[in-house]
DNA sequence: ATTAAATTTGTAATCGATTACAAGTTATGA
DNA sequence: TCATAACTTGTAATCGATTACAAATTTAAT
């Protein structure tokens, strides 16, 4: 690859003026213009990223953290991200963290070390204290979940309102056993949905059965399946279940289905992230449709304003209640 | 954020001898090196990641590129990549290219640019032309999808003989009127696996019917049941369909579902991949098992030994029928 | 004690761009 | 025509590391 020297000597002036044909900032004649044009043609030249952000020290690169790559959640957000960007002339780096800190170290770093603008962080596990400490000298923002009254700026959905929604919706249809399947409080969208939940029984005069609360420690199918199971065990069995993620509601239904039960006759289900596959499923799933895309695109323009110096305030997006075969056959 | 100047200042040494501690490679009495350390915690320096690659000319970042982060087939490849580049010390960098060939300069640039040491593609949409010219000067690895005879060495399984056991499957279990879902036939995995169920049908002296063979532009759910409803049109239905992806396989079973068939009774179905999703349907897809991890690791090991100048081969991995409940119920 | 060899440390060039400032060139107006 | 303004172009410093090579110091051998 040639450098930027060589182009100056082929086309028989100065590197500055390469450079200024490059980024075309201050004047150049049309004849010398035309020259250095020719000269880069001819060798190829594409100028050294490296080079030019070592001097500029901006990259116009943005890391992505996500906790995995298999959750369906996150890739029409992603795909929010990356329109956004490349529209502002900024490219994404997606980095897959597996709420390892190890991991998520070695890709935070990046961000102190030049190599990108900024960072926009979804993964709930992320270590809170080190990403506090980087905001105070980087550009960074949180997607989905977020620390409440923290100095990172978010974007989100109200989890409460839309677990309250999920639930009273199935309160409508006259159920009055409904289980929840909610993954670690620890996540503060755990504990906001519990709070929906529980907001909605009470306001129906419901009792809060805790035998019908379950936890679990992953969001995948498998954990959805165990949950089920593990309700299907209680003696009085629930006739509604209420999953804080489709994947684990997927898991819940498959389940249901295996043991030899019909949705939504017997047990309706309702899920949460309207992800692709959900409607898939037989039946298809009632869920809580986030705007995961308009999410996306709303924290990479908040991030891409953080890079180049403007304020951002925190973002709440509304989302809705898609009925579908699950809880109305 | 402190630089290396900062540091060797504050220990009284050059900047010689902190880059010496920082890479420990030639020999540094403990007492300076102690000094320089005291001074590294003291300013909390990290070294600028771009100054370094600058000098190396090497970023120990692997350029991983997938058409689109929504197709869960990519997901354990990608496990089995990152897994084996941080165990050797390098990091990826993920790009969705959406088979836009736009996106995909700007990322392949990045290899011309030094930002990274060496490509994964997986996009069978890839402008192989600027593949190869790339490949001549840069290391690059095809995963999955690859070009017959090129230069660039790949990883993959047999798609013919995988697609031809499956398609025998369904011809042990009686199936006459077997329908192909495939994807273009512009991809060399398509040829690969209409040549392996032309094969099998041909064997056991079946008519290939250009009726039953449906061509998908993309590989997503809907396709799969926009494939299916077309094929139930056919005056005389097929009895089993194999669909070269399980995205278009769990489309097709929920169409056939849609319509009152069963499956497998009235038409048993095969999918290809396993992805995780493939067990979550009512009922769990027969399909072919990638090694995807292993297909993942091996890609990362094969990129990085070129990386380090090692010449490499290409590998061909094992597949596995898994038969499940949409064949046999 | 003296010299040679081995080890440790420092100086300065280098990677490939950008950009302030200086210098050179052209255009404008009296 | 000449002074001045406006515009082009070039020189050289800079970003933050690494690393030959030279210099200084320590160790070993006589």
């Amino acid at each position: 690859m040639a450098n930027i020297q060589q182009v100056a000597q082929k086309a028989g002036v100065s590197v500055a003026t390469v450079s200024r044909v490059m980024n075309n900032s201050s004047s150049v004649t049309a004849s010398t213009r035309q020259k250095v044009e020719n000269a880069i043609k001819e060798l190829n030249y594409e100028p050294s990223v490296l080079g030019r952000n070592l001097r500029t020290s901006e990259s116009r690169l943005i890391l992505v953290l996500i906790p995995s790559i298999s959750n369906p959640f996150y890739t029409e957000i992603i795909n929010g991200i990356e329109d956004t960007s490349i529209k502002n002339g900024y490219n994404i780096l997606l980095c897959e963290t597996d709420s390892s800190v190890e991991r998520e170290n070695i890709y935070l770093n990046m961000i102190k070390n030049k190599l990108v603008d900024g960072a926009i962080s979804m993964d709930p596990a992320v270590n809170m204290e080190k990403l506090n400490q980087l905001a105070l000298d980087y550009p960074i923002i949180q997607c989905s979940e977020y620390e409440e009254g923290g100095i990172i700026p978010y974007v989100t959905i109200n989890n409460e309102l839309a677990a309250y929604q999920a639930v009273k919706h199935l309160i409508k249809l006259g159920h009055e056993r409904i289980a929840l399947v909610n993954s670690d409080e620890k996540f503060l969208y755990a504990r906001q949905r519990r709070q929906g939940y529980d907001r909605a029984l009470k306001e129906y005069h419901l009792p809060i059965r805790e035998e019908l609360i379950y936890h679990t420690d992953y969001l995948e199918f498998d954990y959805g399946i165990q949950a089920m199971r593990k309700l299907l065990e209680v003696q009085e069995k629930p006739t509604a279940v209420f999953a804080v993620s489709d994947t684990l509601a997927i898991g819940a239904l498959k389940e249901i289905n295996q043991s030899g039960l019909q949705v939504p006759n017997d047990i309706a289900v309702v899920g949460f992230d309207k992800i692709s596959f959900s409607n898939m499923t037989n039946p298809s799933l009632t869920t809580i449709s986030q705007p995961m895309y308009k999410m996306g695109c709303t924290a990479a323009t908040m991030l891409i304003n953080s890079v180049v110096g403007k304020k951002v305030e925190n973002i709440v997006l509304d989302h809705e209640l898609v009925i579908r075969d699950s809880t109305m056959g």
